[in-house]
DNA sequence: GATTGAAATGAACAATTGTTCATATAGACA
DNA sequence: TGTCTATATGAACAATTGTTCATTTCAATC
């Protein structure tokens, strides 16, 4: 078992997380080895067999945590009455998450297809449950007249990309602060819902 | 050199094309080997070298013919005189190319990173002209006061974004026809320009 | 100081990778 | 029919892959 204090494993458990993160979202699940990961942790492949069983499960695992992280955080952040409201909460909780789990973000939809078949189910289930939670603002404003949508599916998945596209282009320290940003895109989400 | 008539080459380069094409889109580029593209095709690994330089050459020359037909291809489809009508026929436009070619757009934004340093820059112009035609629109609509954009380079992004975001969820055959699809797109782009 | 056991090593493994090349094949032309 | 040559093969290559495991290391405990 672990020791009583300040074990290696409870420190190299995370840092191999945490280098695997910072590898995947570089270049890719499937361009990155092992020795990679163990290097960057200052350490040899093998021993990084002593936290997880193998490379998917480091995978799997950071997704996986990322998911239920996210939808922890959201339940905790979700506020608002009226639909404007709560789109308004989406909107800031969204794009400002993004900011500081840029990596989590950009794995967690551009390595979804190098997980087998039964992870990828999973975390398929906790990706939609988060879509979901826009989808029923939206669907509540469309009902009580709030908004005016083509189609609710339609614009959950238009909304939920221009979103996430604030990853793609969004570095620290640019011209524009988190802030404004944030009011920005809730602007133009604001918008494209308005009845 | 090449025969008179119907040699192999004529056919053996684009079919090897386009089954790389087709295995890089659906498990991306690190993740194909060369003994994979040269079976889909019925051919030995070896033989794909009397088409291809290298596996590198073979995602660039997909991702620049790429580029190239799309700048091409919007160049002759681009239509309008106000910005507003500019800006329908660029979402039309981009919507629908996305119809067409979901594999060649998919792969242009998830492989940019399997590019060499040379070769990425070289995409990465081709990419950024595309952008700055929608840029250019929206910067024009800013001017003449057709559009109120909070900022005119976020706008492009989040509205590249949404569309393209298109691609994660359209399959043929589904709920929707490729029309009503392109109008609620326009529909939601114009609203969020909208002065 | 001796014992213990978790943590890490390093060598080894079978498989697979991109790529090369001497050799074979087989269709078009003389 | 025989020659030529583009096309394809298949074996080989060095490197790298994920993973295993007997062995070593070394700090905490006695």
């Amino acid at each position: 078992m672990a020791r009583k204090t300040g074990s290696h494993a409870d420190i190299t458990g995370p840092a191999i997380r945490a280098a695997a993160l910072s590898l995947f979202a570089r270049s890719g699940y499937a361009a990155v080895s092992m020795r990679e990961i163990a290097a960057a942790v200052g350490v040899r492949a093998g021993a990084l067999y002593l936290y997880t069983p193998d490379k998917q499960s480091l995978l799997f695992d950071l997704l996986h945590d990322h998911m239920k992280e996210l939808l922890t955080a959201w339940d905790q952040a979700k506020t608002g009455k009226s639909p404007l409201d709560r789109l308004e909460a989406f909107v800031r909780f969204h794009v400002n998450y993004h900011f500081d789990r840029s990596d989590e973000v950009f794995l967690s939809y551009m390595e979804l297809r190098n997980l087998n078949e039964e992870n990828f189910r999973e975390i398929e289930i906790l990706r939609r449950s988060y879509e979901n939670e826009l989808e029923a603002i939206l669907s509540d404003g469309q009902e009580s007249g709030d908004f005016r949508l083509p189609d609710v599916k339609v614009s959950t998945k238009a909304l939920i990309a221009m979103l996430t596209g604030v990853m793609t282009w969004y570095s620290e320290g640019g011209r524009l602060t988190r802030d404004h940003i944030q009011r920005m895109y809730w602007n133009m989400a604001r918008r494209m819902v308005a009845a």
